[in-house]
DNA sequence: TTGTAAGCGTTATCAT
DNA sequence: ATGATAACGCTTACAA
């Protein structure tokens, strides 16, 4: 492998002049254009690549940041996986992935790796449980800015972008309610799930203010986050077990209202002729589905994007005074998505 | 932060022993049981962790293993990856993710950054261009392991874990057949992807030993890869405006079996009561779609595993003898999920 | 049984 | 305007 003094012998310039001008250090101000032309066409020529090892070593810098995931297989992450990809492009950093498979063992296990590798940071996708924040703490308390994505992060040092989810709620609700639907359904999140209490606090406002009328006949619980699909097909089997009585649907999120599609058409009614459903997440599949789903989008890539802005902009300041960025906390609006899911009634 | 020197200031022993009782050196083997307990007792009090960088710099091994993919929003990458991730759990592997984004030039943008991170392997997820194997080559030139997913390697030196297409699509054909369909519609694959001419064998090979006659009439080709899922959409639409004559649809893969669906629907075809539909790969999706897809199963998941063990054993020969692995192809027998999109005659 | 010292490749400091 | 040198922290051949 080809080194900085092997090309110093054959360039006839010491190590020093080419380490400047390769990495236009400031210190390298003075050297003449011609020499800097001389030591860069040579290093093209040899094909000359600078050891990352080394440069890590001298620099205690590892141009690594960690993406934690709670599980890839879940269309949420990598959707907020591809922002995250598009953005570090171009930057000197490359991400490490790490899927904690929603297991408190792995996170563990992964949270100290990521120490011995001296990632520069974690951008950490938030798991529906809430596992996360301790160890998370753990690795802000260290000096490595940690980014969650999807929930508001409350403890001190941890950066966030999350949704608007009390709008988003309101606007799915809103279209219904425009659509003329005034007997709607709902399928709630999981209580454990911190997004359910905000998105329903979306819904009561709406539901008050437009005086539309919240019946208890209407409402199911989902139990638990593992597979909303599963659970949005039995909450809609429940539902349709006791009245019939409703023209639309606002499910918690997109997984379950795939499975409120599938229970419905099981059950023979039409969507969106018969009934009308939203999601909420704008997963990947919401817009192929059958029918396509109306839903609120909150543009899971954009959420990406900003967490490696935030990441971007600790790492430099890292970098520049040694000091640590004070965590920034970012909200997304969210957007209705219209599709084929909902109709005027 | 901690280095080993300063430990073997405290512990009164010299780095070497340390260095010898921490990684269980073979060149260590006569340091008594009670010095390594003393050892070990203080590090672990201490804290210690062994700087990476200078490990790296020291051995020129990265531990970093990247995984290249065409599309992280492609639902058949989100599954390889997860077997990726799982085998690759409790090695001393951390995988790199690099997103291609079906882009030439990003591609070779990061072949270059892998060879200078020196990622002690890369496994690529199959693009359905073949844009990749010149530069996949120049990779396994350097001595680096490459592992190509989801299409065989004809390339020397690389190796690959794929599908055996062929009995994917006989399979497929084979349900409809026995559930006594005889008027079968095919959504042929684009003649640019590889696995398209496979499958079709699997296909005419069937049809011909079962003396099942394929109508010209009732097979469309599609034109490129991208949005396999509108594709699908517009090759039905296509096919209803022909001819209403089949009773099932053999689909080039799950998003095209998507779109059928959803036109299908559209044209108030019910499935699978009028029309039965197979996919290809039970992407993640197929499990909750409306309704339920019978596909062809191949489990990426696996696929990611072995790509793994693959790797894992190249990377295990070239520490100890320095020599390069010889490539290795795989391939695994798919098997058919029987969901709710099929049904008899 | 344990320790000394060299070297991995880079870059920052200081000298010329 | 350019170069010599030391240091980053670890491992390992060799020495004691």
């Amino acid at each position: 492998m080809l080194t900085i003094r092997e090309l110093a012998k054959q360039s006839g310039f010491s190590p020093t002049t080419i380490s400047l001008v390769l990495n236009d250090s400031p210190a390298g101000q003075h050297i003449p254009e011609k020499t800097r032309q001389k030591i860069r066409d040579l290093a093209a020529k040899l094909g000359y690549h600078p050891n990352q090892f080394a440069r890590s070593l001298r620099s205690s810098r590892s141009y690594a940041l960690a993406v934690m995931v709670p599980d890839i297989s879940d269309p949420y992450c990598a959707q907020v996986l591809l922002g995250i990809n598009k953005s570090l492009f171009g930057s000197k950093y490359l991400p490490v992935l790490v899927d904690i498979q929603n297991n408190r063992a792995r996170f563990r296990h992964y949270a100290r790796t990521l120490l011995e590798r001296r990632v520069e940071g974690v951008i950490a996708v938030a798991n529906s449980l809430q596992l996360q924040t301790e160890i998370l703490g753990t690795l802000a308390k260290r000096g490595i800015p940690v980014i969650v994505i999807g929930r508001e992060s409350t403890h001190q040092g941890i950066s966030s972008v999350s949704v608007d989810n009390e709008t988003g709620a309101r606007i799915a609700l809103e279209h219904l309610y425009e659509k003329g639907h005034r007997r709607i359904a709902f399928i709630r999140g999981p209580r454990k799930v911190v997004d359910s209490a905000r998105r329903w606090r979306g819904i009561s406002d709406f539901a008050k203010s437009s005086a539309l009328p919240l019946d208890k006949k209407l409402i199911v619980e989902m139990k638990d986050a593992a597979s909303s699909s599963e659970e949005g097909f039995e909450a809609m089997k429940k539902l349709l077990r006791q009245t019939r009585g409703f023209t639309a649907v606002v499910a918690f999120d997109d997984m379950t209202a795939f499975g409120a599609i599938r229970a419905l058409t099981q059950a023979g009614i039409k969507v969106p002729e018969d009934c009308s459903v939203v999601g909420f997440d704008d997963v990947a599949a919401a817009a192929y589905y059958n029918p396509p789903l109306t839903t609120v989008s909150h543009s899971m890539e954009k959420l990406g994007n900003l967490g490696v802005s935030i990441f971007l902009e600790a790492a430099q300041k890292a970098g520049k005074d040694g000091r640590i960025l004070k965590a920034t906390q970012r909200k997304l609006e969210p957007l209705l998505v219209v599709r084929k899911s909902t109709s005027t009634v």
